[in-house]
DNA sequence: GCCAACGTTGGC
DNA sequence: GCCAACGTTGGC
């Protein structure tokens, strides 16, 4: 099992959207950067733990818990030209990009970026890294469960 | 709104 | 294969 962070923007889907998603789970559509997508088709799995992050236009930060709720799949926007996700390149037969369900856990405590930055025990977070873009990143085992217990103040 | 950082595109 | 130009992300 891995731990994962992945981004999204609230405007889009913040974990109150997912918290009232029929069956609380979303497609996690959009992403269209091939180290996030290779990620999905081959490294995360059904049921990895996920912190819900939020980006874009907002406080950033982690805002609640997730799990991965299905295997990559191709992602439908590609095919939809009346979606911004629009992929000409792409064709049903050879999809370019995929995306997994994510079904929401909890919400915690809102943990902003600059708490993220301050911790020593998380110099390393990829999330962290100088001048990342990366939608999903994979989280450390010590990390999540330092945020989760130390930051969020949650058992788990 | 600004801008640093990064990924992608396309000419050569 | 190189690399300049461009578009996007995302924090501030």
């Amino acid at each position: 099992m891995r731990y994962w962070l992945m981004k999204s923007e609230p405007q889009e889907c913040s974990i109150e959207d997912l918290e009232r998603r029929p069956d609380q789970t979303v497609p996690w559509f959009g992403v269209r950067n091939y180290q996030a997508r290779n990620f999905m088709r081959d490294r995360i799995r059904v049921g990895d733990p996920v912190f819900f992050y939020h980006s874009g236009g907002t406080e950033p930060g982690i805002a609640g818990i997730a799990r991965v709720a299905s295997e990559a799949y191709p992602d439908a926007t590609q095919f939809d030209p009346s979606s911004p996700y629009f992929d000409p390149r792409a064709r049903p037969e050879t999809p370019r990009w995929l995306n997994v369900d994510v079904r929401f856990v909890r919400r915690t405590r809102f943990v902003p970026l600059a708490e993220l930055r301050s911790a020593p025990e998380l110099a390393d977070m990829q999330v962290l890294a100088r001048g990342n873009r990366l939608s999903i990143t994979p989280v450390e085992p010590a990390q999540w469960r330092f945020i989760v217990q130390e930051l969020m103040g949650l058992k788990q």
